[in-house]
DNA sequence: GTAACGTGCAACCTCCGGGTTGCAGACGCT
DNA sequence: AGCGTCTGCAACCCGGAGGTTGCACGTTAC
């Protein structure tokens, strides 16, 4: 049924603790269980069983380097949840080329270039 | 910070039960609180407060029909969920590329035409 | 070597969300 | 009207997830 690993990404994203530091990290490019937690009201401890559930969903990677312990984004685990919203919309695809079209604020060939970090809220 | 509507559908989405409820009212096109939890190990109460959550998420919308309530998919709420997902990963401008091509099945100027159904079950 | 920093693991606590039971109010049918 | 069905609301139970404290181990700096 639902035990694909589409459903650990909805899991985990489901939690807005979780949302919120794989938004800083992706903000970052990278950071650490300590790093995160000196900006949060919780422990570091707290943010450590976090990142370890998002590793374990395929969202952040984790990497050792000395002595401490840098985790950082892996988008690929988001395709299959992009996939399962669009099983679920039934006229999806003029939706889509809007999104398209709204994201890349009118041109695609910009890219990542055009990537606008303008908050939603 | 997250508490924008967006945060609404990933809280929504994040529990397995609501996310197959979407996903059978999308695949019978509306359904009844009763009618789901015939086909479920839960209780019509349990189903309905789950139905309650997701209208409230924006993800389905209710409409009572004489004596029953029927609900249906609105995947407009989605695209903000997408968006998110967009923006937190860095280089996803081939990733989207890619989804397209993965989605449409090679080809996307069928658009609706080309909507697959196959359930992934 | 030793002190300081960063991390991981384990036990414990607390609270909230999903589920249930029970009941009362609408609506349809005959 | 009277009965059966579908629904909504309220109170209650319970398990699990998120958080904390405490400690031990590895690593870098002095």
């Amino acid at each position: 049924m639902g035990s694909g690993p589409v459903d650990r990404v909805f899991a985990a994203l489901g939690d807005s603790g979780r949302r919120e530091l794989v938004r800083e990290i992706s903000a970052r490019g990278s950071a650490t269980a300590t790093e995160l937690a000196a900006g949060l009201p919780v422990t570091r401890q707290a943010v450590s069983k976090q990142l370890t559930a998002l590793a374990e969903a395929g969202l952040v990677r984790s990497e050792r380097q000395g002595r401490e312990t840098r985790y950082e984004v892996t988008p690929a685990a988001l395709e299959g949840a992009v996939e399962w919203m669009v099983r679920v919309g039934a006229r999806w695809d003029e939706r889509l080329d809007a999104l398209e079209q709204h994201l890349s604020g009118g041109s695609r060939s910009g890219g990542a270039s055009a990537r606008r970090r303008e908050s939603s809220r």
